[in-house]
DNA sequence: CGCATGTGAGACATTCATGTCTCACCGCGG
DNA sequence: CCGCGGTGAGACATGAATGTCTCACATGCG
């Protein structure tokens, strides 16, 4: 690890606290906030002066999730090409998120009536705005809801995240992987339509 | 409170209070002893007759599942007919399971290295051993490999069953909606695969 | 009827994560 | 030089969940 720049009067690096603490709850979701600290590098004390609770960690990994899919999706530009392909930007975009979405998705299961945060609501919305946009040009099929396909590409993710993280496929096939299952599903179909016995 | 036909002799009906626990568990996974007991209607000190711990009613819940897990693969026949029509006879055995299925899916996450039950090893292949038949029938696609296709199948029963349990997505929907996005995918083709009736 | 069995209710100690606090240290700037 | 802000280490109390225990009650069976 790197001591290195270590100034009195820098605070710790609150980024680096949340990546960190994004890592450990994604393999072990009950850790402790000794854990945490730990795992950052940092006395709990002093994760807790920057935290008020375990609460105001996980929010702020919430916001911290939220921002990332906003900027993934900024960055995916839903609204321009074919639909198809502004999924596989997406994909690729929101990949380095991928476990911190796992963690959050899971974690908001047991949130039950609370009212969760706004943020998700509008990513939930851009998503399904743009599986909406490739059923209404043709691409996507109709049978399938944009809020399934949302709902799906959130599980594929939290699943491709997982399997990733314990070596069951390769971390390099992920984008790939979650591309073409939710694109093109895993029956093996001819691009180009032809007749078969 | 229901007191009606409360037998002395007759233990606790266990199944009862598993089934009641997973449903609880599901949408609450970190539900207190005391809530499942309650939900169950039952008092504590029963339930920790039954299940001398915490542990102990998750490793029966896992159990449980396995065993719905097991039964379900029985009754899809997976060695016979069509590769998809399997998955989707599957799908459709197992879906009763699926809340359970998300619960332990997700509990195992936490299980870091600690030795997971050899069942779902077990399930897993057999599962695979579906896909890979599949591929080798030439219906499914050979990029994807078994080991994630069996992988998104879990993330989406578990991503199902949650938008079930949330109104996101009609319960009679379930099954289809699985299967025609796992093997079919998002996008529209061509010649759509029929369904088996 | 009387006993055995299984249950409900509740008291109790224990464990553990959490939250708060104090104190010592260290580096910088006045 | 000395204060000051930020940190680490650790003590401490709190609360919650857990596990164990006892006692009273109900029901079926001999």
């Amino acid at each position: 690890m790197s001591h290195m720049r270590y100034s009195c009067l820098m605070a710790v690096d609150r980024d680096h606290v949340l990546r960190t603490a994004a890592a450990l709850l994604t393999r072990k979701s009950t850790a402790t906030m000794d854990e945490v600290a730990k795992a950052a590098g940092i006395s709990r004390a002093t994760l807790h002066r920057h935290f008020a609770g375990r609460d105001a960690l996980v929010r702020a990994l919430e916001s911290l999730g939220i921002a990332e899919c906003e900027a993934a999706l900024d960055a995916a530009r839903p609204d321009e090409g074919a639909a198809r392909d502004a999924v596989h930007r997406l994909v690729r975009e929101i990949e380095p998120a991928a476990a911190l979405l796992a963690f959050l998705y899971t974690e908001n299961q047991l949130f039950e009536g609370e009212e969760q945060n706004a943020g998700w609501a509008r990513i939930d919305d851009r998503i399904a705005a743009l599986f909406r946009r490739g059923q209404q040009s043709g691409e996507f099929r109709i049978d399938l809801t944009p809020a399934w396909l949302t709902e799906a590409l959130y599980g594929l993710l939290a699943s491709g995240a997982w399997a990733v993280s314990e070596g069951r496929v390769a971390r390099n096939d992920f984008t790939h992987m979650i591309v073409e299952l939710l694109l093109g599903g895993a029956l093996r179909q001819p691009e180009q339509p032809r007749e078969e016995s």
